[in-house]
DNA sequence: GACGACGCTAAGCGCTTGCTCACCCTCCGG
DNA sequence: CCGGAGGGTGAGCAAGCGCTTAGCGTCGTC
């Protein structure tokens, strides 16, 4: 597995998880949550992955639950700052409903192993655990909404329901996480682009965007 | 639980699984592989589900696999029928895109619980198993790509990336079963319609579709 | 150079898992 | 009234699970 290079090379090297012994299990647990599901990883699996005895798992985290719930933790974060970045940003409404989606999706596809924990594995978490989790996502949700109902006063959209485009809008990026690389072939960025332009088709945006 | 009436008073009652007991196992199965996901769920809570001891399963089952193989089965099938039948049917590629992902879709909100499980757990399958459910998958994929291709080549839509808005589309539907009844308060033909709506905006749909 | 503190391991506990097996009903043809 | 077949059960096996605990080596500190 070059896992390594692809987290370490790239940006988002997990460096918030300080200790180094406990960021290697966060991304070896990341690995194998998103090649076999969380309920099939064993914590051996895990600690394997790491180069360290199935014991040392328990120095660093309380639980195999706790790992799940600070990498979504840490996703999420990253997820909602992408969104609000874009959303409180300058410009149209379509210029940052493009930029929204662009990141976002680039995002998915660029860390699509991370992204398929934080995405999918949800249900796996302790309900106080997933509170929290779902409150993250309702601002991400708030954001898109957001740049929608701006859009729709200026005269730059034509939505007729702006809860509904934003649900089919966030469901259209997070969904990369799943089949991306699998598939091959298309990089990120081109994902990123040619589902800009498909969002801005939905949403009937006017003029503004420079694009095409 | 209400899933029984969810099933039996609804169509596709799983009438193609023919050994009473083995239906009502499939049926629990579905149920439990929905809510808690394939490998967090026990042999002993479907059997419990469908009111039978453990070894019961296995009597109409080689293995817990083997049921999950079936629901998958079952599933892409009826997927595929509604997929090819739109595109197969009259019309301009407008209308049959428009009935290609009102169907989809539909049927992705109403049999949620069966849809999350034929999508989402795809990678539980033992190799074989597997090969023959992607195949089946293609085909689906082959059909939504038919009436973009149409649909371009009549002047009727402008899509500038036929296979990635044809992935894009797939996965718009696919994603509805993550989502739906989660959220709440959309009938399935509201998301249908919806969701086809979005679509044809998606693909640049200029006349025909006597809708909206 | 004694000494905790700390990071880690070997071994293993208690429990659950997928699955099996010996046996038991119930039905039905003769 | 018998007998065999097939759907079903109770008990349980081997393996694997999440997690714990006793102890070990390696530090920095005085």
């Amino acid at each position: 597995m070059d896992s390594v290079e692809e987290t370490a090379g790239g940006y988002q090297p997990w460096s918030e998880v300080t200790p180094e012994a406990a960021r290697r299990l966060l991304v070896a647990a990341v690995e194998a949550f998103a090649e076999r599901g969380y309920h099939a990883t064993t914590t051996r699996d895990i600690a394997g992955r790491a180069g360290m005895s199935p014991a040392a798992l328990y120095i660093h985290y309380k639980t195999k639950e706790e790992l799940l719930h600070r990498i979504s933790r840490i996703g999420h974060d990253k997820a909602l700052e992408i969104l609000t970045t874009a959303s409180d940003g300058p410009g149209s409404a379509a210029e940052r409903l493009d930029a929204a989606v662009r990141s976002f999706v680039r995002w998915h596809a660029a860390h699509h192993t991370t992204a398929r924990v934080v995405q999918y594995e949800l249900d796996a978490l302790a309900p106080e655990h997933r509170a929290d989790i779902v409150a993250l996502r309702r601002r991400s949700d708030a954001a898109v909404r957001r740049i929608l109902a701006d859009g729709v006063e200026a005269g730059e959209f034509d939505v007729p329901d702006v809860p509904g485009t934003t649900l089919a809008v966030l469901s259209l990026c997070i969904d990369v996480a799943r089949w991306f690389s699998v598939a091959g072939q298309r990089t990120p960025d081109e994902v990123g682009a040619l589902y800009a332009d498909l969002v801005l088709r939905m949403v009937g945006a006017r003029p503004a965007a420079p694009r095409e």
